[in-house]
DNA sequence: AGTGCGATTGACT
DNA sequence: GTCAATCGCACTA
């Protein structure tokens, strides 16, 4: 098999868990396309760096209930859960479980795969090492907002997750980065050794 | 209607 | 390593 050729997951394929999906993903291709374009139609990363936000976890959006913004996070596993923070910032998530049950692995980091021109010029960056290190950063290098929050991954669109026929490499796992509550959890997960990834590579910082 | 906070980033020492 | 910017959302009244 080629090894750039990307096949879109089928939902079954996706671990009915939230713990288990954060593993699942390291290693899976997050695709951006945009029909509007013929050049630079497709960007595309590995994902290397997830964290699980678990059922009935206090650091989690859903934590307080279903509300307009994060009602994305209650769809039925392999949604898009987008939002807004710090002023500057989106984020991405998948929804994990559901529905209406609100969990989500957050996308913490993408090793570029393809449309590296485009990614450089969405982030204003030529550091190839930056463009998607980090939750903001990844979001901002593959144009992603709030238009893409409810988006299913699992289907055909302007975003959807592949795999390749390159597995991922061995995971590191560590608690979660920036957060006030839950802080001992290990439920942050990395693809070991990879420069992409955006936090420390061990248990805690 | 007003307040406080946050799953971050980029600039700077 | 430190730190300020910035604004959508939830909460209080």
């Amino acid at each position: 098999m080629d090894p750039l050729r990307i096949r879109r997951l089928r939902r079954p394929e996706l671990p009915a868990d939230t713990l288990t999906l954060a593993r699942y993903l390291i290693g899976k291709i997050l695709v951006r396309e945009n029909p509007a374009s013929i050049a630079n139609r497709r960007i595309a990363g590995r994902i290397v760096e997830t964290e699980a936000y678990v059922i009935g976890d206090p650091s989690g959006h859903a934590f307080h209930g279903l509300t307009p913004a994060n009602r994305s996070l209650f769809l039925r596993r392999g949604h898009a859960y987008v939002y807004f923070i710090y002023g500057s910032c989106y984020c991405m998530n998948v929804s994990s479980e559901g529905p209406g049950i609100g969990a989500g692995v957050l996308l913490r980091a993408l090793e570029p795969f393809q449309g590296v021109a485009a990614m450089k010029r969405r982030r204003g960056t030529s550091r190839l090492r930056d463009l998607a290190r980090g939750p903001g950063r990844l979001a901002a290098a593959l144009g992603i907002d709030r238009r893409y929050d409810g988006l299913d991954l699992c289907a055909r669109g302007p975003l959807w997750i592949g795999i390749t026929s390159q597995p991922a490499g061995a995971i590191g796992e560590s608690v979660r980065i920036g957060l006030s509550r839950e802080k001992e959890r290990v439920l942050r997960f990395y693809e070991r050794g990879n420069p992409f990834v955006s936090g420390p590579q061990r248990l805690r910082a």
